[in-house]
DNA sequence: TGATATAGGACTAAACTAGTCCTATATCAG
DNA sequence: CTGATATAGGACTAGTTTAGTCCTATATCA
């Protein structure tokens, strides 16, 4: 359904570290510790992250990672944007009009208007929640509030 | 993002026309031809789509497919269920305790939970949306107005 | 100067997807 | 009864994507 590679999971689980301690620069071999993830794979998406500007980097001895800006401005579309490029919608449509059935087609809009939608929701989740540093656990009000709105609550 | 394989929209195409034509009763011959969808593929999609129950079909000669049930009641959760299996949510914690960092992590289940909203708001887009048949050309009211709700509607 | 870190990218193995094809079975016309 | 038409099921292949490792270059500082 929604499909989040491992990378992206593992990109969360890293950021939440940082987030955790904002004021504290971790290099990569102390993150793999702490998280138990593989260290090559570790230093992976942490480039990516720095590639895609969510943390900031320094070199060097000493040197390591850290958020590049509150948690709070970070959101997890942001997150699922730097791991899994823009956005691989339906296939059809992303490049150019690739697809052969197009005209007769008329599904591939609706699905891309679903995509949005959902693509619009995660940008109002961030980096404070999905590390559940926020008093609330997770907080999916928005989301979940359509649901309610829109179909009886049910019980 | 929400990654839509494309099976899943062959499927929208070719449910989106029986739904144009419940009474009929449509050959998978006859789909291949109007869709433009290379013959087997079809073929393969509509025996998927048989098991989960979404279509109907006739063996034999003068056989074909037809809706299972009313567009109104096939829902985008359960195409997509149908086609891609249960719900590929994030990896980690879909089967059983694979991932070894689980007790540090935290972080799936906050994916899962954006995953289960997702889901749920699926289940409120039929056929008929996708299709277009209904009045208006798709309407995501629900999950839109969660937005509107959560953030002042801009412009 | 050398140890420590990140930056970037090449590379491989495994998993998944899309698509085709083959065989079996049900239905019905003649 | 026989043969033509359709679906049912599943095996199989090629192509793509993902996950993960490794190597080389560069920056920082004791
Ligand atoms: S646009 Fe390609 S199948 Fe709809
Ligand atoms: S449970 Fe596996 S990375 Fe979070």
């Amino acid at each position: 359904m929604l499909r989040i590679s491992k990378m992206t999971d593992y990109a969360t689980v890293l950021l939440a570290r940082l987030a955790a301690a904002p004021e504290r620069q971790l290099t990569a071999a102390q993150l793999s510790a702490v998280t138990h993830l593989a260290a090559p794979t570790v230093s992976k998406v942490l480039k990516q992250l720095h590639r895609r500007g969510l943390v900031s980097s320094t070199l060097g001895l000493r040197g390591g990672y850290r958020l590049a800006r509150p948690a709070a401005q970070i959101t997890a579309a942001q997150i699922l944007d730097a791991l899994e490029g823009p956005m691989a919608l339906i296939e059809c449509a992303s490049h150019s009009h690739q697809c052969s059935i197009e005209s007769t087609c008329g599904v591939g809009r609706a699905w891309q208007r679903v995509n949005l939608a959902i693509h619009r929701s995660l940008q109002e989740i961030t980096l404070v929640e999905l590390a559940g540093l926020g008093g609330e656990p997770v907080r999916f009000a928005a989301l979940e509030r359509a649901l309610r709105g829109g179909r009886a609550e049910r019980a």
